[in-house]
DNA sequence: GTATGATTCAAACAAACGTTTGAACTGCAA
DNA sequence: TTGCAGTTCAAACGTTTGTTTGAATCATAC
């Protein structure tokens, strides 16, 4: 049988998928270099062109694994609240659940990997990178399609904007909210603050929740003019 | 007078610095070089080693012209409240807007270089750099510490930990609030939507504070056992 | 004018980068 | 055994990276 290969437990393909995913959260994809990735890996500098045709085939190939299970997994969830409300609108702390509650019971699943490339897609949102910004952008067209129609009709009395820039905001607050506190809090005895994963998803959905039923704004008329 | 010099028209570290602003936000640290930068400024490939020593000190060069203004203005407006209430404990949304509208009128300025400033910054909250990470932890170490402390005495039944939390989900709602609508939402005809940078804020304002104050959440037990 | 300190310049530096190459090695079929 | 894909390997490819150098140029003061 061939399950146990003479020098490392998996694949060497897979193997550098690992690699490349956890040092892409570390170091960014243009710090980190493909003899890190390749020695971390256990593997030869030129696997990864073997095996995935060059460097950025190897970003895109990180982040299809793990993306597209995401997503459909967010679909899913959104299909079967649709089955059961029966033609009714959804409660929209329902879809938020679906879709951010998804994506944290992920980013909390520490032993397949999951909590890595949650760091690393947080992180990505903001990256100036234009072919992942690009690649993102499609991995997500048909996600966000869905989610922001079914708030639309949720919430048919809110404007169209207000809930674009809501929900916006709120993929912000998820995105600090898989990077953790570490960054800013030095000082405030951080060491000493609850960050149980368990616990972070009631966190945020009450805040996200609160957020998105807040008070409409008073908006200043479209051209002031100053 | 020697305002109007031969070749440009401002000093060759002022041009430096801008170039670099500018280049960081568009490519990141790592995928801007000394040669993107010294002829986006029009200078010589070793000006910035004359002027600044290094690339890492350009970049330390580029937060400190700004981010220490941003932090100092804060600070001021927080002055400013806490001696108008004479000693009572200051409202939160008070405290949100000098925190969070500061940096929100910055990042309206497109005159003076605010925006993109302020688009580098958002960025750079889940940059993995390490210098970078350190940097910003020290320069907001005071900032950090006067906010939370006026939001604990401000909101005396909340925890501490809960607050700390929503700070941080509102910082991510900043962020990507600065960053604008571009990234994800390809589909949704983005064209369409009010992206006034005037009603940013109060947009923003309304959802934090309605994730500020919205209901704690149900915490499971500190030990579940699955 | 001439000396002085600050700045700019073209050129080169070693190191690291992503990628390619051709030979060596592997496991399995004929 | 021989043959043949699939995979691994050490070595080198040409570029680009950040940095350094020493001479040239500038502005200012004596």
């Amino acid at each position: 049988m061939s399950s146990l290969s003479p020098t490392t437990p998996q694949d060497t393909r897979d193997r550098i998928l690992d690699a490349a995913e956890s040092l892409f959260v570390e170091h960014g994809f243009d710090g980190t270099s493909m003899r890190m990735i390749t020695s971390a890996a256990n593997a030869n500098l030129a696997a990864v062109n073997y095996h995935f045709g060059s460097k950025d085939a190897l970003v895109q190939a990180v982040f299809r694994r793990r993306l597209t299970v995401l997503n459909e997994e967010r679909l899913a969830v959104l299909d079967r609240l649709e089955v059961e409300a029966g033609g009714a609108p959804l409660k929209p702390s329902r879809i938020v659940e679906a879709f951010f509650g998804t994506a944290l019971r992920m980013a909390a699943d520490t032993e397949h990997g999951g909590r890595t490339f949650m760091r690393l897609l947080a992180r990505t949102y903001s990256e100036p990178n234009a072919f992942v910004r690009q690649f993102l952008a499609e991995e997500y067209a048909e996600v966000m399609d869905r989610f922001l129609g079914a708030l639309f009709t949720a919430l048919p009395d809110v404007p169209r904007t207000e809930i674009m820039w809501r929900f916006h905001f709120m993929t912000g607050s998820l995105a600090f909210a898989i990077s953790g506190l570490g960054g800013l809090y030095e000082l405030a005895d951080v060491s000493a603050v609850d960050d149980d994963p368990q616990r972070l998803l009631p966190r945020l959905m009450s805040f996200m929740l609160g957020g998105l039923r807040a008070a409409l704004p008073d908006l200043p008329p479209p051209c002031a003019n100053d």
